[in-house]
DNA sequence: CTATTATTTAGACGTATGGCTAAATATCTA
DNA sequence: TAGATATTTAGCCATACGTCTAAATAATAG
């Protein structure tokens, strides 16, 4: 599962997409407007990152909105963060 | 930079890696021991995860002993912060 | 029902990735 | 110096990935 989480975010485009749906709902023709890359090519990516769980999509018409999902994302920074969270003899948390 | 990265994190084997070396510094030869492939392919791995900056070498007699980075996996952390930071008009901070 | 717009699915193509074995390099020991 | 141990570098191979164009599906407008 977080297997493909991070296979999601190893791509730069991706990422991008991210951050954009940062900013809050964003439809996929408007998402793929802001890219040098193909409608199909973008469409790739969103159910990369929609099967990763990394965002949600949910129809409007005929359109598509995307959404960033947070639970996930702050899942990927607990997993981060557990990285180094088992470093012995260091000082932990704030001092 | 962020994307060498996000690429090295991309593998479940290197962030295994990560994970043990989270817990202490180790040689390559032991890191290589407690995984099921060849020596050739986790050196190939170690390489990655160096150039990312992710962690660091040092040589120790006929060894080389890897550390974790734990700078630049804080610099992770919060570039996936980045992405769910922007939302407008969400409660943020903690209650 | 037909046409139009929005998005995805299918198939193809070149490059990148991760694995392996064999050979090279580096360091220590006799 | 020769030999043993630790690690990396060099090629090779199969699979995965990102991209594209063409065709299919979904929903709205006439």
């Amino acid at each position: 599962m977080m297997d493909a989480v991070f296979k999601a975010l190893a791509d730069p485009t991706r990422r991008e997409i991210l951050r954009m749906l940062g900013r809050g709902e964003m439809t996929a023709g408007d998402l793929a407007a802001r890219f040098p890359i193909s409608g199909p090519s973008m469409s790739h990516h969103f159910s990369t990152l929609k099967q990763a769980g990394l965002i949600t999509a949910r129809r409007d018409g005929q359109q598509i909105r995307y959404a960033l999902n947070t639970t996930v994302v702050q899942d990927v920074i607990a997993a981060v963060m557990g990285f180094a969270a088992h470093e012995t003899g260091k000082k932990g948390g704030r001092p």
